[in-house]
DNA sequence: GTCTATATGGCGATAGAC
DNA sequence: GTCTATCGCCATATAGAC
């Protein structure tokens, strides 16, 4: 491999997920990345084939890179309660660094409801089964309230990544400055938290 | 007024509509359209000066019409966990007839973050105030615990809305059919207000 | 109001020279 | 690996006849 090939690659590679996730893959053309990423048209093609590969790609990085670290939370020998704070904790801190991506990743969703049903790293993504177990183990043990896990898995999620969604409808409605949203976000944290476990506990 | 303009007019109403709430408005062209609703392409302008302009006025009456019976429940005079209970089972209601409605609005509010921005049929989508006012004041009155209002209700929003922006990965990482998939979402109800009411009484 | 024809430009992708 | 040039198609929108 020649010396330009990765730099070229990533610079590619860089600038097309920088696009997407900014404006929506449907609205963002080939030649908006090359120029740019500064590279020539015919590039994009040599290296990702086409532009549907290349958004293949980068959601597959994107997501498998994120999902592992809160797979390995979920999974991990703690006890219920401090994975859920944790989980929270996390999740949130993750979105609040890559503030774009759960639009990107609903996009892709809607985009390509199929493309993704085996995506290894989609599974990673909701990955129910061990977090559900416990849960499940937790109840037979009279520890926690008796739920449905399924029900209470979704609805960790959606405490934590909808709010995401709706971004700017948040900040618009209550007409947050960005440091005001932040603080509202990191505030979810123990509100999701208390939520949840106040409702296992009764 | 001309016979046939309402027909053709309400038919690319139709049609567009259907089409940008199943492939999403960048991937549905013009020309599908008008062969879908089988009319001339060049009505379509005729009627709706661009394709821009149509989705305006989609995005309008779809929202507007669904936010209306939501609003009402909010700022109806019946009790808190009344309220909590009627606008969570009225708006799974409305989403479980209206299936691809919250990807397609998700999806326009990615695409234009501004131009919704005071757009009525948002502003009641979204629509706090009475309902934050409510709730302030029954803690006030020390019968339910103390919250912040936009917490408590961004939350109830994420729990109701946000398992159908995720519909496909639920059904396919649960093996869902069609009908343990409703079963699911009808569940939720009860869930959620259960969840909600819970933790407001502690 | 409805049609045909077309303007104008963008798109993704590739052939082939270097 | 990188470039220029271009293919073939589709997009949205409009002019103008009827």
């Amino acid at each position: 491999m020649g010396k330009k090939s990765t730099s070229t690659r990533e610079k590619i590679l860089a600038t097309a997920t920088e696009l997407f996730l900014k404006k929506g893959v449907d609205r963002v053309g080939v030649r908006e990345i090359a120029a740019k990423a500064d590279i020539n048209l015919s590039l994009m093609n040599y290296y990702f084939k086409s532009k549907e590969k290349l958004l293949e790609l980068i959601f597959e990085n994107l997501i498998s890179e994120k999902a592992t670290v809160l797979k390995n939370i979920l999974e991990s020998d703690i006890s219920l309660f401090d994975k859920i704070k944790q989980y929270t904790s996390a999740y949130i801190d993750m979105l609040l660094d890559n503030p774009l991506l759960v639009s990107f990743v609903l996009s892709v969703l809607h985009r390509n409801p199929d493309k993704l049903k085996g995506m290894t790293s989609v599974v990673n993504l909701y990955n129910t089964e061990k977090f559900c177990m416990h849960l499940k183990a937790e109840a037979e043990a009279g520890n926690v309230r008796e739920v449905t896990p399924e029900q209470f898995y979704v609805s960790m999620l959606s405490l934590i990544i909808f709010p995401f969604a709706i971004k700017d409808l948040i900040v618009d409605r209550n007409k947050f400055k960005k440091k005001e949203y932040v603080e509202f976000i990191r505030n979810r944290k123990d509100f999701i938290a208390d939520m949840l476990i106040q409702y296992l506990k009764v």
